[in-house]
RNA sequence: GCAGGGAUGACGGAGUGGUCAAUCGUAUCUGACUGUAAAUCAGACGGCUUAUGCCUACGGGGGUUCAAAUCCCUCUCCCUGCA
């Protein structure tokens, strides 16, 4: 599945993913297209900040439109139109972002859509089914997230791993049911998910659990929500040796720009996050140095320059200047979040690829 | 000319005696955003300021009142009818 092509003294790995969908070159960052697009981004213009995986999501995917639906027309890469790989989430994370409209038992979670109102239940087996039937490349298994309660951390957390585990088996066995011979599909890629929070000893459970699990690659969930960099930074290096060589590593939901590369440093291969793509479509952009720059703001207003005279990104090469984009932000209009994504994505692809050989 | 109605902070627009430096919206300024309920959300927004503090303010001027954006007189301008 992975295959260590260099590792370097600063503790980065560089590789490649075997897919069914192709081959991927790591480290690498995954843009978040949740709904079946990256906001506003047609996947030509993703594909060229230097993105290679698409990631979409389950949970959403299933309330609207469908995967039956999407299954019919041919799946997620016919309908996203992105012939690259995709990874798809397993609705996990809704757990943790609509945690006031859920209820988490032993089989699963019971979502009440915040916008439609409809329940939605998601189970391990259920999340593997929709996900097979949206055609994604690497699934991930349905886990448990918590965030940073202070009143209940230690007990819920424990119910989190414990459930992502036990979670974990039953994405497992529902996989390979759905995945085995008889069905001539080409197998996808399965990755398990650690969870434990900011508790070491439970984080090292976590990756032995799902490491011996049989899984092909190792997630790194529940970090990003909310903690400080040094304390992610610090499990970050505390996870860094346990990892089994042979298996890609991913950090769920990172994406600023010194936690990109204090990870890949810590021998992470993959990441997602909708910061570049969020921040930008609200005017926020990276420049070299990783300082952040507020597009709306005034000091913008007669800049003529590109955002980062640095940048190889489409939209600096081909000279928009601030001064336009701020008007674009303060006008409301959608292309100044179209052409601040490509700017913020390419940002974060230029730093996998330094890693690179 | 006569009869009504109106003039509120950048704009729109509440408020008809004290709790009003004045609801709210827009605009403006700033910040946040991490497996997307997010082109969203939060704060600031008369001046000076650390301020529960002072000053200047609801078209101009004058008055009544302990107290006026709110009541009275007058002037200016705008709108609607009638001549």
């Amino acid at each position: 599945m992975f295959k260590e092509l260099q590792f370097r003294k600063d503790g980065s790995r560089a590789g490649l993913l075997k897919t069914r969908a192709g081959s991927v070159a790591s480290p690498f960052f995954m843009p978040v297209a949740t709904r079946g697009a990256v906001k506003s981004l047609e996947p030509a213009e993703v594909a060229g900040t230097g993105a290679q995986v698409l990631l979409e999501n389950t949970y959403h995917l299933h309330l609207a439109p469908g995967e039956k639906h999407i299954k019919k027309l041919g799946g997620l890469h016919n309908f996203s139109q992105w012939p690259g790989p995709i990874l798809t989430d397993s609705g996990g994370f809704q757990i943790f972002s609509l945690a006031h409209a859920r209820k988490i038992t032993e089989e699963g979670v019971i979502f009440r859509d915040p916008v439609s109102g409809q329940k939605v239940s998601l189970t391990p087996e259920k999340s593997m089914q929709i996900q097979l039937d949206l055609g994604a490349d690497i699934i991930m298994a349905f886990d448990d997230l918590t965030g940073l309660d202070p009143s209940k951390a230690k007990v819920r957390e424990e119910q989190a791993v414990e459930h992502t585990h036990r979670w974990l088996q039953r994405c497992i066995t529902e996989f390979n049911r759905l995945t085995d011979k008889t069905h001539k599909v080409k197998r996808p890629l399965l990755f398990g998910i650690v969870q434990g929070g900011l508790d070491k000893q439970l984080r090292q459970k976590s990756v032995e659990f799902v490491q011996s699990s049989g899984v092909d690659g190792l997630a790194i969930g529940g970090l990003s929500v909310g903690e400080g960099t040094q304390q992610m930074h610090d499990m970050l290096e505390f996870l860094a040796p346990l990892y089994d060589p042979d298996k890609a590593r991913y950090l769920m939901g990172v994406g600023q720009p010194n936690n990109l590369r204090f990870a890949i440093e810590h021998g992470i291969d993959m990441f997602d996050c909708v910061l570049p793509t969020r921040n930008a479509r609200h005017g926020s952009v990276w420049v070299t140095g990783d300082k952040k720059l507020n597009l709306k703001n005034v000091e913008h207003a007669t800049y003529k320059g590109p955002i980062d005279k640095n940048c190889d990104c489409h939209t600096c090469k081909t000279g928009y200047s601030r001064a336009l984009l701020r008007h674009l932000f303060k006008a409301n209009d959608p292309l100044a979040g179209k052409l601040a994504s490509i700017h913020n994505l390419r940002y974060l692809q230029r730093i996998c690829e330094s890693y690179r050989p």
